[in-house]
DNA sequence: TCTGGGGTCCTAGGACCC
DNA sequence: TCTGGGGTCCTAGGACCC
């Protein structure tokens, strides 16, 4: 079974936290620059205000309703969140981290008879050690746990909610709408009301293959996974593999300095966080939009990408990158809303120097990203190339992020080779049956 | 007047390789 | 091992998530 642990309303509830006076009233929390509402108690909730709602168009129902606004504090819930993940630590060391506020549990070494039990404790302690209160959901796979966790918010009193292959599933399934499942929102929603699949009841009991012609093999993992099969493993924590950092201008800015000052802001803090979590960089992209929302306005939006011919976490180097792609995409007659920099191609600190250098006859040549190297070549010692590929899982050090890809789609077709020797119809991440055959 | 910010994965199709 | 059709790499774009 899985656990999916949601910190109820999380950024109200650590307002909450700080200032107890909050509590039982109405709290919203917003975005940067206080343009949207992106947190709301359930006070504010029950008021009629929506997930992500414009400001501007609520002043009047928050003024009549006395709700209590502030502006976000990320620093604030990103500690909180740490104190939470390390409290559901204590109890279930195989987590999975999913978001700021939430975390899917393994709870394969619990005992089904006592879950709701261990559940409860775990719930309240979390409350009593953070603050926080928390509901939890527990079913048969990822995206059932995660059905289970909408039931504890809506139905239960004690916020935690046990999901099993039942008639009650059937019956829950059947009320539901497509976009309450994981994984779908509108857009695909649509496209199955096309074919006939109405509600989650329907797309469980779909032809697995025919929601994959429509929405991927996503679509039909989604289906596996209401049957209680699990297709979604709990995922290791590993690094981001893209750092981005962009902000919205309170006003509209025209001119090139200003841009510039804030990109330089914001390309440091890329940094910063590529250097927290020990990666080096391989790709810089910088991006600009005008103001989307004001039809009127002449409308621009571009992006520059420039591959670094070293693997960089230097903040001075990608400063001078960044104005020289500014320095392309700058057109002198708009007025910009945000501007933004990616960075990409990430690669661990430890691989760095592996990456970076290769091994020609005993002697040590630095790599450049930008010359293939040909592994053919007949002055390349291909005995420490071999040894430095065994290394690296194959491959990357000619073709870098794509030598990942190899290493994921050859796990890939390992779990597809077991699934079709399990009797199953279809394999679930090959798109090219090729692939499975040639290595059966 | 005023509309967030940060991610991941999958697919199709062209270029290129041998 | 293999010489023409198949494999691989790369990119853009489109979905989805919080």
């Amino acid at each position: 079974m899985y656990g999916l642990v949601d910190c109820n309303n999380f950024y109200v509830s650590c307002e909450r936290v700080f200032n107890p006076s909050l509590r039982n009233k109405p709290v919203v929390v917003l975005s940067n620059n206080d343009g949207c509402i992106i947190a709301r108690s359930n006070e504010a909730k029950t008021l009629g205000i929506p997930m992500g709602a414009p400001l501007h168009l609520y002043k009047t129902l928050i003024k009549q309703n006395k709700i209590l606004v502030y502006s976000s504090n990320y620093t604030l819930y990103g500690d909180m969140s740490s104190r939470v993940m390390n409290s559901l630590n204590y109890f279930v060391p195989d987590m999975e981290i999913y978001s700021i506020d939430e975390a899917f549990l393994s709870l394969k070494k619990f005992n089904n008879k006592t879950l709701l039990d261990e559940m409860f404790t775990i719930r309240q302690s979390i409350y009593q050690w953070t603050g926080i209160p928390v509901s939890i959901g527990v079913g048969p796979t990822k995206t059932l746990a995660k059905l289970a966790n909408k039931m504890a918010k809506k139905h239960s009193s004690n916020g935690i909610y046990i999901l099993t292959i039942s008639n009650q599933l059937t019956n829950i399934l059947n009320d539901l709408q497509l976009e309450d499942i994981w994984g779908i929102s509108k857009g695909w929603a649509n496209r199955l009301k096309s074919i006939g699949i109405n509600n989650p009841l329907q797309l469980q009991q779909s032809d697995p293959c025919k929601v994959r012609k429509l929405i991927s093999v996503v679509g039909e993992r989604i289906v596996y996974e209401l049957r209680g099969n699990s297709c979604l493993a709990l995922e290791e924590v590993v690094n981001k593999k893209s750092i981005t950092v962009s902000r919205s201008f309170g006003k509209m800015i025209n001119d090139k300095y200003n841009l510039k000052e804030a990109l330089a802001n914001h390309v440091a803090r890329a940094a910063e966080k590529l250097r927290h979590q020990d990666s080096l960089c391989g790709e810089i992209c910088v991006f600009i939009n005008t103001n989307r929302f004001r039809k009127k306005d002449l409308q621009y939006n571009n992006s520059a990408t420039l591959t670094f011919s070293d693997l960089t976490d230097n903040t001075t180097v990608m400063i001078q990158q960044a104005f020289k792609l500014l320095e392309g995409l700058y057109r002198p007659n708009y007025n910009y809303k945000k501007i933004g920099v990616i960075l990409l191609d990430l690669k661990q600190r430890e691989k760095d120097f592996i990456n970076k250098h290769y091994i020609i006859q005993g002697n040590l040549f630095t790599y450049n990203k930008n010359e293939k190297i040909n592994a053919n070549q007949s002055d390349i010692d291909i005995k420490i190339l071999d040894s430095i590929n065994a290394k690296m899982g194959k491959m990357s050090i000619f073709y870098g992020s794509q030598g990942i890809t190899k290493q994921r789609r050859r796990e890939k077709v390992e779990e597809d080779k077991w699934r079709m020797r399990s009797g199953y119809k279809s394999p679930l991440y090959t798109t090219n049956w090729n692939d499975i055959l040639k290595v059966s």
